[in-house]
DNA sequence: GTCTATACCACGATAGAC
DNA sequence: GTCTATCGTGGTATAGAC
């Protein structure tokens, strides 16, 4: 006779816990929900039971600590703004407020944070309508505050230039938060990212020289 | 009583043609080899005899553009090398020399060349050991090449500073190039990738900025 | 409300007939 | 070279125990 034991929430954070770790590691499509809830030691439809779906276990994931890193992410940019007076904050500080906090998840000492990260890095770049439209939801109104920032510091910039260069930024950013831990390997041990302040420091530099620089305009506006 | 048709060679490349469409379209992991023989018309056994598993099939399809995607990038560095003297070329036309192939792919009136550069660029994100083995063993001659090249053109940078300029890069470019087609939709409408020039401009001069920007350098080297 | 057992069809892979 | 049959595993769904 086997017992059975309620554990109630403890059961959904544990699924949630095993679905951010396998996620980050694998890739949604390629994590089973059977090596999920084997992880969590939990049975195989408890998933239904407390989320619906695979694809709705991956929201509640972005969910539970996007929310938080959401926030992180104003509330530094507000920071900031408060500190630059009138004419806003700087490009760096911008892209800092909008890094830092993704980086300092990295760190976490659980390990958590880094596959979330990573999770989140990897989405960017996946196809299928179906968590474009969660991604969307979950991160627009940051993007949109981001935006709105950085058309500040950026003056005379045409909207089409900016989201470009937002367009370009992103892909470097998802790249090397999805990369967070791998880098020593990547790099055949000639690069290391432990160091997160040193990897957020440069990849801000980078991505600032990008932001400032004049994107050529094609076409009849500007002519040869 | 069904008839067995052999076609041969036919049958591998309407396997490859239909892999490369929807691994691009899908991503790896969510396309199922069921649906890649429904599109080729062919019975599910025959990927197995032709190729041996799925992931020797996308290797294939890997193999079958890389090869001459890397030989257009060869080609189009030496002449730029060869124009330039002996002070090597300009960073712009290292970049071009290695995006220009790739986008015009973007440009193949059949949408497989697209597919193509999609799937490629969705790789670079991807997880599992298992084809980022593939990968490096596919590109690997051509970052070397391509680093080589750059490391002429920024005269001064530690190794170090240039794989991480690299890999920003690297990020920026996959990210552009798996989104190939689809910007339209992200940007709801503001922007379009549909003239390949101006994405491929505007994308080097954004690149060639961060290639060219001091990245800070932590630790007891340089000190605060 | 919480969880278990179990069944369903699609998946990647393989063996062997033709 | 091609096909059918089949294996173990994947996501999903539901009936019913507690």
């Amino acid at each position: 006779m086997i017992e059975t034991v309620v554990r109630g929430e403890d059961t959904k954070q544990a699924i949630l816990d095993a679905a951010e770790n396998l996620f980050g590691e694998q890739g949604y499509s390629a994590t089973s929900m059977r090596s999920i809830v084997a992880a969590a030691d939990v049975n195989l439809a408890a998933i239904h039971y407390h989320f619906g779906s695979k694809e709705a276990l991956l929201e509640a994931v972005l969910d539970r600590r996007g929310k938080l890193l959401e926030h992180e992410r104003f509330e530094l940019l507000s920071r900031f703004e408060a500190g630059a007076g009138g004419k806003g904050p700087e490009i760096e500080q911008i892209l800092e407020a909008f890094l830092a906090p993704a980086i300092r998840l990295t760190r976490d000492p659980s390990g958590g944070g880094r596959r979330f990260v990573q999770l989140v890095g990897r989405l960017l770049g996946e196809p299928g309508e179906g968590f474009r439209k969660a991604f969307t939801q979950q991160f627009g109104p940051t993007v949109a505050r981001f935006g709105a920032a950085l058309e500040r510091a950026l003056p005379g910039t045409l909207k089409e230039e900016l989201f470009w260069k937002m367009f370009f930024s992103a892909g470097a950013m998802a790249h090397t938060l999805r990369s967070a831990g791998l880098v020593r390997a990547l790099s055949d041990g000639l690069c290391d990212d432990s160091d997160g302040e040193m990897v957020l420091k440069r990849l801000i530099a980078f991505l600032a020289a990008g932001m400032r620089a004049p994107l050529p305009v094609i076409g009849p506006i500007q002519g040869s």
